[in-house]
DNA sequence: CTTGACCTTCCCGTGACTGGAAGCCTTATC
DNA sequence: GATAAGGCTTCCAGTCACGGGAAGGTCAAG
């Protein structure tokens, strides 16, 4: 199967499949013109690999998530425990935007917007003094 | 001014500096030596600055809120604006970490997280079928 | 035989810095 | 006056996960 092929049918472009190659996630044959021949399981671990991207999960993630799920003797801890930080990292990130949603939203409600020059959110960023 | 005087004043590292001035933020003098030569303003910028990425603002963001800050006759229309649409980016970004968060920490519970390898978290990123 | 849709590799750009190298300037100490 | 420490300069490379686009090979249809 071509690249657009397996493409489709793991919901990824071309280009994200190249470069998943090139960082080593997936090694498709190739055919005697050059041509990149993925197999079902090569199509297989791009779907895993598309899923785990779209929960945010990193490229380095990614690699050991995929070692761990062809590993049949894994332990469920070790997935876990990824899953876990990475679970942590996204509540920083939450917590980091909505500081600053409250924050401007705030500044944004007090704003007349109008053709005037006051502005509490210029105030706000402004130095003290 | 030096700029480690500079950015300790105004709580950015001098490399940061250095870029906001690449990019055409910020303008220090020279001293005769070729060493930044910072003025009150200077620093008074650097602070406006440092406020308004800790906000989120991206620096094109900032360009326009900095040359809007120095304008008397701006309309706080154009500040409002700028505040509005960032704000949206933010609640989009909040909503798609909490999709996964949610998904996530979904999978983390029902996992045991032992030496058994059976897990619901890789088994949900497998392809279905 | 040509057209058009594939495919290949290679290189550049993204955002907002950060790290590091090589080298000049200044200040303090001996 | 020599030397060492620290600050300053510029420039280059790397980050992360791709996306855009160029130059050129391949293939199936008409």
């Amino acid at each position: 199967m071509n690249i657009k092929s397996a493409g489709e049918r793991a919901g990824l472009p071309a280009k994200t499949i190249r470069y998943y190659e090139e960082v080593g996630l997936v090694r498709p044959l190739r055919d005697s013109n050059g041509y990149r021949a993925f197999r079902e399981s090569d199509v297989h671990k791009l779907g895993f690999l598309g899923r785990a991207r779209a929960l945010g999960f990193t490229i380095e993630d990614c690699r050991v998530l995929l070692s761990l799920y062809e590993d049949q003797s894994r332990a469920s801890a070790d997935v876990k425990e990824i899953a876990q930080k990475h679970l942590a990292q996204i509540s920083d990130k939450i917590a980091a935007l909505q500081a600053m949603q409250a924050t401007l939203s705030h500044l944004v409600t007090s704003c007349q917007g109008d053709d005037r020059p006051d502005c509490p959110i210029l105030a706000d960023l402004a130095p003290p003094g």
